[in-house]
DNA sequence: GACGATTACTTAATATATTAACGATTAAGT
DNA sequence: ACTTAATCGTTAATATATTAAGTAATCGTC
């Protein structure tokens, strides 16, 4: 009933599993001279072309004051390029220049090898549950076939 | 094989989950005064009447150099206290004072309520299993009770 | 018991987070 | 059309993260 203790309530957890991942990628963004935010950036514009900065500070969680400043840097690195929309003059929009989608030949190999060594470290099982999880904190409703997959033999459940 | 959809790659799902979960607890720090890193750090005080400043920073997960800061505005607001280590002169212990610890009474019914809420958002074995998870990333082997209840009616394993 | 290596904390420089407020547009309602 | 409200981007002020370097104290070793 009462409260576990600090270092294993579900928000520090959260914390230190970043705390744990986080430095093996942040590695490879530093050598090639990225904040992990410029990195959050143009990993979504490599998937997206021309998108809205606040759709921009969506997807990369960047809060829209500080992606001022992160997208300064990048364009002042000649890694993105901004304009202002013609129907709408409230919005800007980035997109990655050549040099930015350059940038994704060369980091995404490290980085998904990386990825795939996290992955390696878990059984499939925990990974799928972890997954699951949270996708449910973030409110984003799994998809059934995750779902089902959440816990494998389950026979009898007890409510729907 | 390939990487998915950036947005629901490991760490983006931490911090989605975080960036769900932490402003619910948010609201009551700072109806309080306290910033987030703030409030890690009484929290952990009030766990441990005396703690040495490194240890302090990797129970938090402050880093060293911002934990000074946050110090310097938890002593001028009175909550803590520091006082150098009489046997190793390096060693700088920190305490909460007595406005510090009557903040616990305060404010830890709130954020238990809050928790509970937060809790009962997911089913049971759902939480267990995101609890597996998170310890497992974090470096820490969850304990045979949990790990058993992790994937309830599992018949056959494969390794182990 | 002097010396190099390590440890605990601190400072500095740059980048980002948080909150509030503001300017320029555009949308909505009348 | 005119006013009001809402939206998008931006600036500002304070707090924190990250990296590197620096200081003082202690440890290990010879």
């Amino acid at each position: 009933m009462a409260m576990q203790d600090f270092s294993h309530s579900l928000p520090m957890l959260l914390y230190r599993a970043l705390d744990a991942v986080m430095p093996r990628f942040r590695r490879i963004f530093t050598a090639a001279g990225l904040t992990e935010q410029q990195w959050r950036v143009l990993r979504v514009l490599w998937e997206h072309q021309e998108i809205a900065q606040n759709a921009l500070a969506g997807l990369t969680l960047i809060p829209p004051p500080s992606l001022i400043g992160v997208l300064d840097r990048l364009a002042a690195s000649g890694l993105i390029a901004r304009r202002r929309s013609e129907t709408d003059r409230r919005v800007m929009y980035v997109a990655a220049t050549r040099a930015g989608r350059r940038l994704e030949e060369k980091l995404m190999p490290e980085v998904a090898k990386v990825y795939t060594e996290l992955k390696a470290s878990l059984d499939d099982t925990t990974w799928a549950q972890l997954e699951f999880g949270l996708l449910r904190l973030a409110g984003e409703t799994p998809p059934a076939s995750v779902a089902s997959a959440r816990t494998p033999p389950l026979r009898k459940r007890k409510k729907s």
